[in-house]
DNA sequence: ATAACCTGTCACACAATCTTCACAAACCTG
DNA sequence: CAGGTTTGTGAAGATTGTGTGACAGGTTAT
């Protein structure tokens, strides 16, 4: 039987969208408008994770969680929030109320499908732990350590996520605009030339351990992460 | 540079939606909420392709493919409609206007996705991201890497440019006006002559492999990409 | 509160690449 | 073969893209 998932979502633009996707990737879906009519269908069957959206007319969708929360029956139920841009800030307050992860809009389908397979695969927190390794220089996102050759390396926090960025999505040429958006997050106003002073900070980051001739310069394109 | 897909949609949670997705996928969006914006925006930038609401307040979808199909500049643009339940009865009647392909709402972005790869392919292989190999020379666009029989070729950006069309479009003579229009983009002025210039550096950049002569100088017309 | 660190910008220098030009070479026509 | 047309080629600015050091705020650790 494939997962089943409840979305709670008052809009019809999103709410198709989500169903749509979902039952595309092979989840049954069932859509609720309100809180309330998700809470009753609940006491009939109980879906294998909900995707609640923050804001909604009634019961919000933060209440619902900390009821689904607070029922036994419902109690270890996976749930991710649907935030609106700028309700963001209050997302401590969301994984506060329980859910597992959370999501801001407008998202991208790809993401929110990764994410509900990674809450669907585990309960562990975070879903992007995986030690990353190549040609010697070693990523770990669970300790925030780099190390090339066993030699610790240390970099900003920018400088990090760009790396672990790059050792994700090797081989390929990323734009300045690109890597903004991946590394940065959307919708940033930040001067696209920016990215070349971090690409600068980490290259003298990488070079204790003489990896910093991985991140390859491609004029007029952006930049590439490989061994060439 | 990354195809550019012009979005016309009013409503903005699909907008949104289409946004981060195409860009996700490496796509760069404009997007307009009516089809009088749009046409403004095309005088100055020639989008690769045309994302076009049906219903749209003012003009409609339906209306503008029509007029980019009347204007000599946008008649070989790819059109993409997006229709709402309920106007599928219509779809004859787009595609009439020309549209290259129609999708339904709600839609799955993997198939939007799909399909814009489709379109390109088949109107404008050389936007695409796919690898292409001829007789021994590769040509990779996402890592942007050129390799004859294996052997590294380096080339400036206008030179990749100019031989990833040629690879797109094998065996056919382009006029020097041609190559101008589609590999530096419309809107230019520059001299005809120059194109011969850029044909001598690709010429020498793939030598080192002994691919030079898959260009053809044709007299009196221009140049052909084939093994002859 | 102070020091240490991080960030995003800028300006400048340098390097790569583009466009144009002038002339040479190749080709065609009659 | 001569004269005219088209293309190849090398070099000279002109233009554009990238590397880099410095700096002013902002944040975090002590």
């Amino acid at each position: 039987m494939n997962p089943t998932i409840m979305v709670v979502e008052d809009e019809p633009a999103i709410q198709d969208l989500i169903q749509i996707n979902l039952e595309m990737s092979g989840y049954r879906v069932l859509t609720h408008d309100s809180a309330e009519e998700a809470l009753k269908h609940i006491q009939v069957e109980l879906p294998d994770l909900a995707l609640l959206d923050w804001m909604l007319p009634g019961m919000s969708g933060v209440e619902l969680a900390r009821r689904l929360r607070g029922d036994s029956r419902t109690k270890s139920l996976p749930i991710i929030l649907l935030t609106a841009k700028g309700e963001e800030q209050d997302k401590l307050k969301g994984l506060e109320t329980g859910a597992d992860d959370y999501m801001v809009k407008p998202f991208s389908v790809r993401e929110l499908e990764a994410r509900i397979k990674a809450v669907l695969r585990r309960r562990a927190p975070e879903l992007t732990q995986d030690v990353i390794e190549y040609h010697g220089l070693r990523l770990d996102p669970a300790s925030h350590k780099v190390s090339g050759n066993g030699k610790t390396l240390s970099m900003g926090p920018t400088e990090f996520r760009l790396l672990h960025f790059f050792m994700a999505h090797l081989e390929r040429v990323y734009s300045r605009t690109q890597l903004l958006d991946f590394v940065w997050g959307d919708h940033v106003f930040i001067e696209e030339r920016t990215v070349d002073v971090h690409i600068r900070r980490l290259r003298s980051a990488l070079t204790p351990s003489g990896h910093e001739n991985l991140i390859h310069t491609v004029r007029g394109s952006g930049y590439r992460f490989a061994l060439e």
